[in-house]
This record gives structure tokens, C-alpha cells and sequence, in this order.
DNA sequence: CACTATACATTGCTATACGAGGTATGAAGC
DNA sequence: GCTTCATACCTCGTATAGCAATGTATAGTG
């Protein structure tokens, strides 16, 4: 089974809000854990925990892979594993690169204007503009 | 009335994604606009459209005004305008301003790792590690 | 033959953005 | 004094999406 975390101990709003902020993006990180390869599913959510700040769970990451599956961003293949359970492999396709580069690009907009707008909390002084 | 923009023309997946970045992070926005003082709903609209990259309908930011209201992160007065409908105008609380850094914070971590994973496709190289 | 680890898959719940449509206030035109 | 228009606030319904929980399959270990 595995996941089981804290289940409802206490911690329950606390980080609600963040939660939030990943929603969305994912697709994007996805996509772009695939950048220089394939890789299978859960090798996928360990990627993305080392190289950026996601942990993301098993019953988010399979949605996601089927939906840009399905879209032709990404494609996969079975491949025997040395030993245990077989692994699917998933890399982009050309569709996917190009769609990714587009994501890219407007990340750094939506990433940059809110920014600015936050840069003024972060140093606790006046609106930049 | 108002608000009538592309109804079914054609328009509806093209930006479908470009939509989920902005999910989560509205809150932050909306409390960020208030930072350096108070406005009111269709204000804080403009503001976040010229400041940042954010154009919201009302249908979206007054739920998540009244949903911080509820919170404690903010209060709300009416004020007689000048001429015209009179205006609620909405303030940051002291937990509001506390929140904010928390999030702003947060936003810094989370933009951080996500641009690390996306700088190889913005410059077509390898990943960084 | 349990037991455990790894890996993929699916269902159900909940939160959220937002389009569409509505109400209230007051100013300007006729 | 109506009608019209502009400004502002509010709400319902729907679609989407993350994710906890749960299940299944494969194969190595004691």
C-alpha cells in the first residue's frame, strides 16, 4: 500500500493555501521531467521531488501522463524490468516539445508579473511599478 | 450587463492549460494587491491587471474576498463614493499581512523549482541538476 | 508460502475558477 | 419623471483537477 502520511491528525488547513499554488503546473512539470528522457511513472514523481519542490502522489501523476497521453504530448512502452514489476516508460513526443516550450514561455510571464507584484511584501516596502 | 468576450466561437482549448497556472495563486494576488493600501473589487481587478499578468472575472475575485473575509485576512467597509454605486472597500489585516509573507514565501520556493526544471527547455540544453 | 517491495491504475471527494445572469445606486438625457 | 447607461457588488451552476484511499500484478526474500 505505502501513503499514508499524517491522515488527519491535526494538520489539515495548514498548508491548504500551498497546496493551491501547485495546482496547475503540474502538467508542465510533467512534461518537462521528460526533457532529456524517459522516464517511467514513479520514477517521474522521484524526479520532480529531487529537481524541483513538487511531491506529488501516485493518484495525481497516472491522471496526468493519461491525459497528455491522450492529448499526443507524450507517448509510452512497456519495458521488462531486470527484476519486478515490468515499468512504463513515457517520453515526449515533437508535439510535446513544442507544447512544452509554449508552457515555458508562459510560465515566465505568470511567473515574472507575479513576482512584481509580491516583491514589495518580500522587501517590505512600496509597490515597485 | 457587460461581459459578453467569445462565447463558443471557436476559442475554448487554445488556452486551457495557460489557465491552470493561474489556479491557486489567485488568493495571493488578491491579498498582495491590498499591500500597500485599500481597494475596492472591481479596483483590485485593474490593479492586478496592470501590475501583473492576472485579468479576473468578478465571478472570481469576490468569492475569494469573501472567502479571506471569512478568514480574518482582511476586513471590508462600505464608502459613500462621490457619485455613482458606493464601494467596498477591502484592508489587510495584521493576520492578513502575516499570511502574505507566508505565502509570498512560499511562492519564492515553489517558482524557485519550478524554473530550475524548466530552464533547460528554455535554453534547449540539458537539465541543471 | 507468506511477506514485502515495486509499479501501475481507478474511484470518490472536495475545492476552485469563472461564465452567465441578476440587483442596486445614481447621473445624464429627453 | 421616466428611460437609459455606467458602475459596482453578488450568486448559481458547471467543469476541472488534485489527491487520499484502495486495488491489482509481478517477483524477490526468508
Amino acid at each position: 500500500m505505502a501513503r499514508l502520511k499524517l491522515q488527519s491528525e491535526e494538520a489539515e488547513q495548514p498548508d491548504r493555501w500551498e497546496a493551491q499554488l501547485r495546482k496547475g503546473a503540474l502538467e508542465m512539470a510533467a512534461l518537462a521531467s521528460l526533457w532529456r528522457g524517459r522516464l517511467y511513472g514513479l520514477e517521474i514523481i522521484r524526479f520532480l521531488e529531487v529537481h524541483s519542490q513538487l511531491v506529488l502522489a501516485e493518484g495525481t501523476i497516472y491522471p496526468i501522463l493519461n491525459r497528455l497521453k491522450a492529448e499526443g504530448l507524450l507517448t509510452s512502452e512497456w519495458v521488462e524490468a531486470v527484476a519486478g514489476h515490468p515499468r512504463k516508460y513515457y517520453s515526449l513526443t515533437e508535439p510535446g516539445r513544442q507544447r512544452l516550450r509554449l508552457m515555458a514561455e508562459a510560465w515566465t510571464g505568470f511567473s515574472g508579473g507575479l513576482s512584481r507584484l509580491l516583491e514589495p511584501v518580500l522587501t517590505e516596502k512600496e509597490i515597485s511599478q
